[in-house]
DNA sequence: GACACGTGGGC
DNA sequence: TGCCCAAGTGT
């Protein structure tokens, strides 16, 4: 136990946020909220979190659920390879480990969706391994207390080498929770808090009065746009929708039919060759409905769309995964993306195309 | 090691 | 408004 480790562990037990899985015996709903909590803050995920434990308790629940069930837990939370990891891994332990979240480090890593992060967090948190933590906070805050003069990313045996000499072994889960907590709350981004800092005394960048320095940033890159144009195709009073190929992006989640505007390409030419493409049928393109605009990460869309009339063929499943025909009101009942959620608002109870 | 992979909030 | 940031993992 070195002066340091005290220092965040008497942060620690005094600013103690709570949190619905803090102080949580279960290794199954520790793990659940490090997944997460993966990229996304902590507001975000409590109703999210609380929702999953509802309906989903144990490791033999979430095995035994449905991929549509889960990612219906987890629309609008992002990132749904987590979701459609933590099934399958929840479906390993029950089949190779009786139902019971491996206490061993190097079993519990070979998890679908568990990385370097989650076996030290859950190791630590639910079963007292001294194994730390590197997150986006752990890096930062390490990068202004050794002024490290590169991005963290290149920095991570320094990074390891310095959690290593801290975490000490009768505390290791309070420790790696205070050091995330402690540069979440106080070693912000932008407006790190110094004077409220239990470890200034500790830190190379506060001593030389170079903290907007930390942590040195890589180069940004541009994010490409596209233009994608997408049908809402009524048959009397039905509309057809499309579920994703389970892989990629918004892997398994329903959608209108469409995609990506070509050069030259008008958006209701896009939408009959995208149909006909991924579905083998033929439509024709009716009234326009409204102009989305939505940001990814690496990228951004603009999404026209429009009513269509189905004309002719047999829906197949050529470019998606699955298809049906549902009612109007059956929609919310599926997991859908939230840039559709905003066309779904602007359909009609009724055909426009009826008289 | 670089890139794909979502979404909401802050300023 | 546009850009940055947030408890990472898989390929």
């Amino acid at each position: 136990m070195t002066d340091f480790s005290t220092a965040i562990l008497n942060w620690y037990n005094h600013e103690k946020t709570s949190m619905p899985w803090r102080d949580e015996p279960d290794p199954y709903r520790i793990w659940l909220s490090e997944v997460m909590l993966q990229q996304t803050q902590i507001q975000t995920v409590i109703p999210y979190y609380l929702k999953w434990i509802k309906t989903l308790p144990t490791v033999k629940d979430t095995a035994e659920s449905s991929e549509d069930v889960v990612l219906k837990l987890w629309e609008g939370l992002g990132y749904y390879a987590r979701a459609r990891n933590f099934r399958l891994a929840c479906q390993m332990i029950t089949e190779n480990f009786d139902g019971i979240v491996p206490s061993d480090p190097i079993q519990f890593k070979q998890l679908k969706g568990v990385g370097d992060y989650i076996t030290a967090a859950v190791q630590s948190i639910a079963f007292g391994h001294p194994l730390p933590v590197i997150d986006g906070n752990v890096r930062r805050i390490t990068s202004r207390l050794l002024s490290l003069p590169h991005p963290p990313d290149q920095h991570n045996e320094e990074i390891m080498d310095f959690l290593t000499l801290h975490i000490g072994d009768t505390q290791p889960g309070d420790f790696n929770q205070g050091m995330m907590d402690l540069a979440r709350d106080v070693c912000k981004p932008k407006v790190p808090l110094c004077t409220q800092c239990p470890v200034s005394c500790y830190c190379s960048a506060f001593s030389d009065q170079t903290i907007h320095r930390y942590p040195v940033k890589k180069e940004k890159k541009i994010r490409p746009h596209f233009r994608v144009a997408v049908g809402v195709i009524w048959k009397d009073s039905h509309i057809l929708v499309s579920k994703r190929k389970s892989n990629g992006l918004l892997g398994g989640l329903w959608e209108f039919p469409g995609g990506k505007i070509q050069n030259g390409e008008s958006s209701p030419e896009c939408i009959q060759r995208e149909t006909l493409e991924e579905l083998g049928i033929h439509v024709t393109v009716g009234d326009f409905i409204k102009t989305i605009q939505h940001a990814y990460t690496h990228f951004s869309i603009s999404m026209d769309s429009y009513h269509c009339r189905f004309q002719t063929g047999e829906p197949k499943s050529i470019g998606c995964s699955d298809w049906m025909w549902i009612k109007r009101d059956e929609l919310v009942s599926l997991a859908f993306p939230k840039a559709n959620h905003k066309i779904f608002d602007k359909i009609p109870e009724v055909s426009p195309f009826e008289n």
